[in-house]
Order: C-alpha cells, then structure tokens, then sequence
DNA sequence: TATGAATGAGGCTTCATTCAT
DNA sequence: AATGAATGAAGCCTCATTCAT
C-alpha cells in the first residue's frame, strides 16, 4: 500500500533529484554544492541528507537514471543490425533522439563532456564490445576498435551539442551516417 | 633600472602559472583553489592578487598561453594545405603533436574538452572560416560546414586522449585521415 | 487490562536505559548523543520522547539506578558499625564491592568522578550526616566533619579505579581502613 | 625584534587562550564548542584557526600550561623533603597553595577531577617515581606506593574543593599531612 | 503509543579576499 | 611590491526535537 507517507517520500526524492539536475545543469558538478541543490527545493538542508549522503550521491543517481535510460537503447540498436549502415545510422539515431527528448525536459546529459563517469565508462565499455562484436560478425571492418570507438563518441557527442541547439535528428543522423560509412572503407586494416 | 624589479615580476607571475598548470592537473579546475595554488608557491597569499583577480582569470591566463602556442600551427597548417588529404593531415598532425609534446611537460589541457573559455571559441570560430575557405578553394566539398568542423573537432579530442595515453602520432593521424577522406566523399552534399 | 502494554511501557525504558548505559559508557555524557543511543536500539527516534526529555534525563535515571543500589548498602554499613573500625572498614568493602560487581557488567559509573548529579549529592550529604552522627555516637573523633568527608571519599573514589583495574576488595578495603584508623588517631582536634 | 604585528599575534593567542579557559571552566571540556570559544573573544571565526588546529589542541596548550606551573613545584617539594612530615606538608601545601592562587584568576583546572590528560598522567607518574624514591630513602614506610599513590590524590584532589570554596591552606594541609602522619603508621607493610 | 521523516539551528572548517605593516 | 594574519561568508554535516500518520 502507497501510503501518503510513502507517496512523500518518493516526492522528495524527486524533487531532490530534479534540482540537482537543474543545478549541475547550470553550474556543472564540481562548482554546484549540496547547498545550492537545496535551494532550489522547499525542503530543509537536514532533508537531502536523509536522501543522500552527499552531491556525489545524487549525481551518481543522476548518472544512472540516464544511463538506465539510454545505454539499453544503444546496445539494442547495435545488436539489431543486419547491415553496416544500419549499425551506424540506428546508433546514431537512438543517441540523437535522446538528446533531442531531454533537450525539452532537461533531463540531460548535465555537463558537456564529462565522460569519466562509472556509468558512462560502463556505456563506453560496452561500445567497445558491440564493435568488437560486429568486427567478428563482419558488420565493421577490422580495424583500430579502440581508435573507431573514439571517433564514434568524438562525432556523437559533439554532433549532439547540435541537436541540443535544434538541428534536426535524422539529417544528423544521415551525416554522421554517410561519415563513416565511407570513412570505414578508407580506415587503414589491421 | 627598473629590470630587477620587472624581471622579479614577470619571474612572480610565472611561479604562480606554474604552480596553477600543476594544480589544475592535478585537482581540476572547479576543485583547485587559490589557496591550493598559493601554496605551490613560495609566495604569500597577498602577493597572488597583485598578479591575478581571480582564480578563473589565472585560468584564462594559461588557456591564452596553449591557445598561443596551438593556434597558429593549426591555422598555418589548413592554410598551407595544397589537398583535401594534406588538410586533415596536416591539422591532425599539428593538433596530436602538440597534445603529445604536453604529454610531457604537463603543460597540457587541464580538464578534457572544456572548451567554453573565450579563446578556445575563438580556435573553432578559425577552424569553420578555414572549412568555409577551404570548401571555397574546392578543398574540402561543399557539406554542412558547422557539422563537419563538430566532426572534426570531436574526432580531433577524443583521440587525443589516446594519444595521452601514448598512442603513436603518426598512427593516429593515419586513422584520423583515412576516415575523413573516405567520409567526406560520402557525405550528402548541400 | 492494560497490563501487557504497561509491560511494554516498561519494558521499552529498559531498552532504552540499557542502550544508554551501554553508549554513556563507550563515548562519556557529553560525547554521546540521543541519536547515539537510539541507534543502540530497535526503537524509533521519536520513542526515545516518550520517556525521556533529554539525554540529561536518561543519564540522571542511570544515576538514580546506580544510587539506589549502593546508597543503602553504605548506610547499612556505617548504621550498624559497633567500632570505629567496623564503621570504616564496612563502609569501603561495600563500596569496593560494589565497584567490583559493576566490573564486570558495565553498570558502572560512566565517567571518574562526575560527582554533582543530584542523587550523588545526597548520597555525600547523607555520608556527612552519619559522620555527624558517628562523632556524637563516640565512634570518630571530633575533627572537621566535612575535612574528614572529603578525606575518606578522595581515597574511596580514587581506590575504586584500583578496584575497577583489577584490585583485591579486601586488600584494598584493608588498606583504606587501616590508613584512617591511624589517621585518625593523629588528626588535629576540633 | 618584537615587531607590532608579533606582539598582536602573542595577544590574539592570549586572548583564545583566556577564553577557552573560561569557556572550559564553564561548560567542560566535552560540552564546550570551538563557536563557544570564539564567541568569547572579540575575534572572528576563522582567526581560531589560525592558532590551534581544534578544540582540542587549545585544551591541550592549557593543560600544558596548568602542567608546567604546578609540576616542577610539586616536584620540588617531594625532593627537598628532609622527614616525613615535611613530605606530606609540603606536598600537600604546594597544591593547595596553588589551588587557591588560581581560585582568583580563575586559570585553574578547568574540570574537577579530569585526570586524564597526557600532561596531568605524566604529573601521577612522577609522584609514583617520587613516593618510590621516598620508600627508598627511608621517608616513607615500605607499603604498596601504588594505592598509597591513589590515595594522596584522591585527598589532595578532593580537599582543593574545599580549597577553591575558600578553605584555609594552612589548615587544610594540616589537617591532610597529620592525617597520612597516623595513617602511614598503620598501613600494613609490604 | 510507536514511528520515522522533516526541520533548521548550530557544529566544524576552509575559502577568497583585504589590509596594515 | 610583498607579506601573511584577520576576516566572515559559506561549505558540509549532525543533532535534538517535532509532528503527521
């Protein structure tokens, strides 16, 4: 039973959360305190600790809520593929769109590059699987996996500052695409 | 004769760079502070004030001074680029050197891909009037510029990384290259 | 009836005094707080309320235990000593004894010497009274009542830390009785 | 050279000093905050810290000046004694004596009977050392030093309650040495 | 009566910055 | 110009206590 008590408690916790990713948003992790993240809540300083030990806490939850989120996705996409362009252009597309659905809710991606992360690390190692993985199924030439990997998440995330600034997914997506579809065939073999 | 007095102070202002360059390595930007670089120095506490306002402009001071040194090559090596394939080389080749020469002094980017800071947009403000030139001469083909310099740009920091790590310059380079050459033919033209 | 929640009732402010024993004993009075000695226990903050106001409340109550088991015994002891001796030598035993039996289950008085809660000072006032009374009944001398007082409760407390480290009761109750009874003898009369 | 600067930093430890002193005498050692001590003093927050590390180590400079009046006195004492009386006497007379010169300027043990400070444990030792060397040298009878230790302290200590609620020193001490003069007669021998 | 989340005062400490020397 | 102590705002966190359920 939900009761009210209960129902408050997951309230807060929401709330807690939605500040904190309002304030990370706009002042990045390092700079932001808990301080701040209180005051932008109706809560009582003593109130966040009973929620979470500290910024690094909240901010890991962040972290998971959107990897939970968009690593599934991801993965899916890869997995799917029966072609090199679609391992590409799904790839690219479920990335794009999640930017472009949290550019309204700003539920995003908090700081512009802070990729270190365990969640986000888990996310890259994963790539790095689906690639070597598609190297094997004969999907992705035999190639650096590492450099590829690199390139792949250089293009996504910098191109996503577009799609935050209001470019337009799929013809995103297309360039992305069109990219490395021909840059694959050039790439150096291993 | 003023120099003593003068040679004392350039002398004042580069410990305090020094000390800075160290500290943010080591701590990171938003972590460092003045009181974390005042004591990496010889110097007292006061003494930081009559060089620096502030934390971020010491900051600012040792982004001008990397900007300094990489923006010129970068310029120089697009502008004298005779092929599309010299282009990209060339700019790679000057960017992963100059990342690689840091490797070592640790004079090197503090935080990976900050790039907010006045002079880095002004670098990238460069790199899209070099593509538009470039596209101009016939050296690049006519595509979305923004999105390829986002391309480039990405491509060009995360594997940076791998070249702190000690990837081989050349190598990488190689890669970054191929992929390019190969995906620019590719690309939806405008 | 109303019986079994009364056995409740009482049985929670044991719960609670015992925690509180427990904690005064581990961290002293004044570093142990309320949460510490909730914590200690299966019951929520908030009961702690119901029987207690305050730390200082519990603690008086641990005091209050403690008094109302050894004030008795060492007016017993002093009430029916026949000699001077006896009154001395019963008067140390009980105490010493009764330090002993707290040796092992850590009832004992939390902190050396906190000797000015309310029940303490009426277990000195009553020692000061039988003294009176023990003058008038010939069996001490006429010398400074409130000297002698102190005298004897400086050796009593200070031997118990022996007692408390492992010391024979009876060597040491001899020891204290023998000290007074030839103190006695010498001292300066009223 | 005692520059004005130098004379305001002896000061401004001066004035911590004085009133932890105060704010110790109060509250207790426990009880007391760092805030409490600043409070009394007209210098701010961060100036405490500027001095001592914590609370702690301002309870510790006390301690180790309370120590270094009161220790070599005793000391002094203890060794010039010629007989037994003069022993006891000038022990005891030594303590009282400085128990009441701090009844006025109120620098005095802050708690009563808070033995457990590494200077005040070094000050029991050297009475052990002391009453040893006394047993040697024939002053004292040859019984366990260890509870006749305990039982020197535990008057003195008590008595100098008496003292600081206005006794007489002289009395006092009389009233304490013909006390151990008797005592010392009848302890049983080793 | 028991519960435990919410509260906000208040503890400790570090920080950026000023300013007398 | 250099110094470094003083300042007090502001960070983090724990605490005693209340109060709706």
């Amino acid at each position: 039973m939900a009761t009210r008590r209960e129902q408050t408690k997951l309230q807060n916790r929401e709330t807690i959360l939605a500040a904190a990713r309002q304030v990370f948003a706009q002042l990045g992790f390092a700079t932001a305190t808990v301080r701040d993240i209180i005051r932008a809540t109706p809560l009582a300083s003593g109130t966040f600790y009973n929620y979470f030990k500290s910024k690094e806490e909240v901010y890991q939850a962040l972290r998971d809520e959107v990897a939970l989120r968009i690593r599934p996705r991801l993965r899916e996409a890869r997995l799917q593929a029966a072609s090199r362009e679609e391992f590409l252009a799904a790839s690219f597309r479920a990335f794009f769109q999640f930017v472009a659905e949290d550019r309204g809710n700003r539920q995003s991606v908090p700081e512009r590059f802070r990729m270190d992360s365990p969640e986000v690390l888990v996310g890259f190692a994963e790539l790095r699987e689906d690639i070597a993985a598609a190297m094997a199924r004969g999907l992705l030439p035999q190639t650096d996996a590492s450099a590829l990997g690199a390139a792949l998440t250089g293009v996504a995330f910098e191109l996503a500052e577009h799609i935050k600034a209001g470019a337009d997914v799929e013809a995103t997506t297309r360039f992305a695409t069109a990219l490395f579809l021909g840059g694959l065939e050039a790439l150096p073999k291993d």
